[in-house]
DNA sequence: TTGCTCCTCACGTCACGTGAGGTGGC
DNA sequence: TTGCTCCTCACGTCACGTGAGGTGGC
């Protein structure tokens, strides 16, 4: 079973189960983040090794992976802990499938406006670069004055962002 | 020049300026956000009312609002800072589109990653509901147990997620 | 002995949240 | 007087970062 989910990973050196070190890197996290989710009940080592180390198994690792995402993604550490335990709350396959599929329905709702956010985000300061490209070559002295009556910047339709870090610096 | 900059938002009461309740709403952020953001030199009132109250234009708005879009895109309020005083702190205008392109193209650049990284989880999510919609319907008895010879959780490619947050609930 | 990886405190940091107690105009 | 919005401390929180000082096998 151990061997089936950690195939599709790389393999550590000691044998089966990872150290503190092999978790930080391949999750791409630090060691004190491996800790401090030991920590707060997200993952749990197997057992420790004679000297104190902690040993994790394959799928601690995937938790962790996915805590990661989870995380990026705008959850709480709470939030995933409660998903992390959800199913072994539930009774029967109905109430656990039914309220899984609420909650994972709703992040990927809020998944969905973050990405549109950011999209719009990255097409404002796409849109600010290409106006830039213009000023590269500018001969105009009386900078940054003369920004100010530039017909590249007296568009009405500027972005934003160009209107708050270009026009008016102070 | 002020009304040029506020035509395009929804005007206040008070005028031409902003209280931080203004601010707060406009920017759907809150009262302790905009006077944090002015303490750390993000933003900055335009003056004091006779009370003391924060008095902000419409430009401080942008700059709120373009600074909490950043945030969110994971710039830190540091970074955002370095970026509001880019242009201010370069001599000719070749530096400063040069410069200001720049960081801009990286920060393009890691957005894309994290819209890339968000697709995929959203992804994910999505598979592993539409998996859990065959649960709904089970009429397997034993649970949570059953679950781990169940077909519906046999196959081989199965997401990540559904891995972690269905199998081995112990 | 040296270098490496691990360990446990424990204080620091960033971006705010959250009262506590007070002010000022309708 | 009451309700509303603003104010200034100042402590709390979340998710870690960052040393300080120590251990154990090659």
């Amino acid at each position: 079973m151990t061997d089936s989910l950690t195939s599709a990973i790389e393999q550590p050196a000691c044998g089966e189960l990872l150290t503190t070190g092999d978790m930080a890197r391949l999750s791409d996290s630090t060691l004190r983040t491996v800790r401090f989710y030991e920590q707060e009940g997200l993952i749990e080592p197997e057992r420790r090794s004679a000297c104190g180390h902690r040993l994790f198994s394959g799928r601690e690792l995937m938790k962790l992976q996915l805590a990661l995402d989870l995380r990026e993604a705008g959850l709480s550490l709470q939030n995933i802990k409660d998903l992390f335990c959800l199913k072994s709350d539930c009774d029967c396959p109905e109430e656990a499938s039914q309220r899984m599929s609420h909650v994972l329905t709703e992040q990927i709702d809020t998944m969905q406006q973050k990405i549109a956010k950011l999209r719009k985000l990255r097409e404002e300061l796409t849109a600010m670069v290409s106006v830039l490209t213009e000023c590269q070559s500018c001969d105009e002295g009386n900078f940054p004055l003369a920004c100010e009556k530039c017909d590249v910047l007296g568009s009405p339709q500027l972005p934003r962002a160009l209107q708050v870090l270009w026009h008016e610096s102070e």
